[in-house]
DNA sequence: CTATCTGCAAACGTTTTGCAGATGT
DNA sequence: ACATCTGCAAAACGTTTGCAGATAG
């Protein structure tokens, strides 16, 4: 048996729920916070750690903020972003404003494909104008 | 006169020169150490100031690699990557293998589109096969 | 009883910031 | 002079790792 795509332990059903039922992303610093408050309160380490199983899985997808902090969602929730590369500002856009043509097949010999992150980035009006920091 | 678009500096323009120079993504560290090697030598700080202008200026575009370092490279250079979620491998797409259907507009009253990144991952060959660490 | 999972504390490594001195207009 | 640019050293920050103890099958 594959070692991916195999069962995962309460914890790791625990953060994909927790995923889910939040409509933004999630990173590994809001996840613990926000287990804490509830019954299934766990380490930091821990997140992370099955935080990437579920990468690993397919069952997550994740993003690197410009920040350096890595955001969680769902693999199946298709969110992409404007992003402004002098305020830091974000939009979300929500649904996927290109058409694949030639992305890799889902499932070759060589590469299977679990998801795709695409992020726009310029200037938002307000740093479009002159005079901005 | 908009504080964007303007006049860059001697040593912008020498990162920017040896960003084009090479056919790869750099990192501030990659670029700090290369140009140690010539005759412009500048500190790190100095490097990392200026490519965040660079990228301000719509001249850089610059890439988060999941282990948190900043990848630069020109903003005509549309370079896109598969990466491998368990081992980290990237093979690289020479073309954007998308057809942009409604992307904003590259220039519009709201946003100023400076350049996308997008990225595929999933799992490599070698590690779709099982037994893998 | 062996393999996996956990959490703490310490480490990591790239990037950022404070500040005083250099540069240039 | 005045604003900008530089570099050093220290800080910052989310994330990762070592390890010993807990847990589970």
């Amino acid at each position: 048996m594959n070692k991916f795509h195999s069962e995962i332990t309460k914890r790791q059903q625990r953060l994909l729920e927790e995923l889910k039922k939040c409509d933004d992303e999630l990173s590994g610093q809001d996840l613990h916070r926000q287990l804490y408050k509830s019954d299934n309160a766990m380490g930091l380490t821990t997140v992370y750690r099955n935080l990437q199983v579920l990468v690993k899985q397919g069952l997550v997808r994740s993003r690197h903020l410009p920040t350096g902090e890595v955001l969680y969602a769902p693999v199946e929730r298709d969110i992409h972003h404007l992003t402004c590369v002098n305020c830091g500002e974000t939009t979300r856009l929500n649904s996927c404003p290109v058409k694949p043509i030639n992305l890799p097949n889902k499932k070759s010999k060589d590469f299977e494909l679990l998801f795709h992150t695409l992020e726009f980035f310029g200037l938002c009006q307000n740093c479009i104008k002159p005079d901005n920091a």
